[in-house]
DNA sequence: ACTTATTTTGGGAAGTAGTGGGAGAAAGTG
DNA sequence: CACTTTCTCCCACTACTTCCCAAAATAAGT
């Protein structure tokens, strides 16, 4: 699981080297390999390939001919890109990814879980004071432990 | 599992350059033919040979003597043809297909699991935006992980 | 505090991808 | 059977991507 934050530079070419902390918790399966894609907030979600493979299964079982689930299809595949580490451990960004996160040279790398994000910093400070409630109050009613 | 979206361009002989990240997913078993054919919106499918092949089968298991089953199969049949790539990476996409999905010269390429989509762009963009439910709302619903 | 190892960043060279066009082969036509 | 048209294979150019070498910066160890 990956956890913590970390500020990187994009260079000119576009790549960002993945954080050691981060690639310590990278399974063998991932192939050096990860899956990056839009995020639902203004932000770039990269996944290791193993973890990718676990969206695809569950897009495979889905109706293609239902219009619905068709769309939802495309909608999750369409700004996925797949990119294998060279051997200085970054992987590159595509141009559009970044264009979307209104990421420039400067990048927030968060570890999320499963996935990774990549924010603007401002951005990401913005979202963070934008939010209604409080820390404390969303830990109390999402943690809630039975 | 094929995704991405690429932007490419069909020249004056109606060919068509796969994209590398996309042929990097064909099998070998696909012997670099594809099969093309009409899809259920506005664009066109393409099916290495191998998935093809496991289309052929289903296909098969239907029932001809059901006035619908056998409709949907002559859909599916009589608009399909097969090509192999050039030393290019080229294919040959029919005319017929191209006005169909309305395709001239600039050629919207979507992975899409198993196939590969070709859209004309403004439809693609007019299909997305023309959507009622957002994306947050289709993933909470199709998505929900266990 | 200094040395050593690892991590992050930068850039040049070599290889690959995408596109266009021409010559020869095959097919269709009168 | 000769002629025209279409199709296929081959070569070439440009731009981009990947690979490789290396410096700078940070972390770890003695």
């Amino acid at each position: 699981m990956f956890k913590g934050q970390f500020l990187h530079s994009i260079d000119s070419k576009g790549r960002l080297s993945l954080p050691a902390r981060l690639r310590k918790n990278v399974a063998e399966d991932a192939d050096n390999s990860f899956v990056m894609t839009l995020g639902i907030d203004k932000c770039i979600e990269i996944y290791p390939k193993d973890q990718w493979k676990l969206i695809e299964e569950k897009l495979l079982k889905l109706n293609f001919f239902d219009q619905r689930e068709a769309r939802f299809i495309r909608m999750m595949l369409q700004n996925a890109q797949e990119d294998t580490m060279d051997a200085q451990s970054r992987i590159l960004i595509p141009q559009s990814l970044l264009d979307y996160a209104g990421i420039k040279n400067e990048v927030l790398i968060l570890g999320v879980l499963k996935k990774i994000e990549l924010w603007n910093n401002e951005i990401y400070n913005g979202y963070l004071s934008g939010s209604p409630e409080t820390f404390e109050q969303i830990a109390s009613q999402v943690m809630r432990m039975e």
